[in-house]
DNA sequence: CCAATGTATCTCAGCGCTAAGGCATCCGTG
DNA sequence: CACGGATGCCTTAGCGCTGAGATACATTGG
């Protein structure tokens, strides 16, 4: 490990990776030292690789979810009722925070939960705006069925990392996300 | 450092997370442990936070663009063209390989950059197929101008991690997008 | 109790992207 | 050289999301 984490700090000191596989945001950093000589562009490093993994695993995990006739969005809702625990219920805004999207997305992803009998929603007893959206037993055979794959699949995903890789990129992820007010609830 | 290392790794053996800060994912994986606790549901450890990071990493940047009148796409095109050292000059294909999405998103991000005069397209000498698109001077002006503020948001969100953090971070970064075949080009 | 403000959800126009396909051009092979 | 497949770019329908706003209901303070 601590040969690694000295490669990738010569890396930030503006020194090219030495290592065998450069791969696209190495050569997006070495344009810019060669256009840009002044500025320091060393946290492409982290965001430009970010976005990169971001998009690769998003396409990755969505391949999963077409097995089971979902994509993120309708998982994320359904993983979401499943998890809370009985009743599997939850009102639209708690989904919404959750999932980090306007309300207007969380009312489109229940039309289509709704149509298909996935989901279920009715009015709260104790608040006339709210709603409830609850899980069918078609949703909780449906998001049980697809959970065990998803979580092959991260793990296949994540098997190139060692223990101690994976801890220090949780580790840093944390951070950033404390960082950015990212909290519970 | 090891101190850290050691919390994460108590975390992925599923002992629940004893800093002062528990967030999001940290309720995800407890409400996991509760339902289904014959599931190894650490691999969410990972990609729960890389999903968040990226949507309020994503957010953020976009602030900066917008103070010039850019969002991400945008920004991207404007900036590979910028980078590939004169005479800033790129096909749509080489554009769509590193933005990493359809021809049809860069023939849009063209024809809207084309009508605000930061890019133009010209036929091509040598393929009667392809096209160049050349970043204009007011393009050139626009994203030197952009660059700089962009770089200190950036250098702003990494503020709260160390030297280290960020190599151990790039590093397990670099190890997944290899294995998901991200390379050059 | 009322008025003012806040909250929960839905509506809808607009945006950027994808997927599929069309068209023109290039290139390798027989 | 002719042909068939590959390539480069564009077009278009459709999709999910955002942002702005509408509606209904809840809460607070006087």
């Amino acid at each position: 490990m601590w040969l690694t984490v000295t490669s990738s700090l010569r890396n930030l000191a503006g020194i090219p990776y030495p290592g065998p596989v450069a791969d696209h945001v190495d050569r997006v950093v070495a344009q810019w030292g060669a256009e840009r000589p002044e500025l320091d562009v060393s946290p492409m490093e982290v965001f430009g690789r970010l976005k990169r993994l971001y998009r690769l695993v998003d396409a990755e995990l969505n391949r999963t979810f077409g097995e089971h006739g979902l994509d993120a969005a309708s998982f994320d809702v359904l993983a979401t009722l499943r998890r809370s625990g009985p009743p599997y219920r939850l009102t639209p805004t708690g989904l919404m925070q959750s999932a980090m999207v306007t309300s207007g997305a969380i009312t489109q992803r229940l039309d289509r939960l709704e149509a298909r009998g996935l989901v279920t929603r009715t009015a709260s007893d104790v608040d006339g705006r709210s709603r409830e959206v609850t899980l069918t037993p078609e949703g909780y055979a449906l998001i049980d069925r697809a959970l065990p794959d998803h979580l092959a699949t991260e793990h296949r995903l994540l098997a190139g990392l060692d223990d101690a890789q994976t801890a220090a990129f949780v580790d840093a992820m944390r951070t950033l996300l404390a960082a950015l007010g990212d909290s519970p609830k």
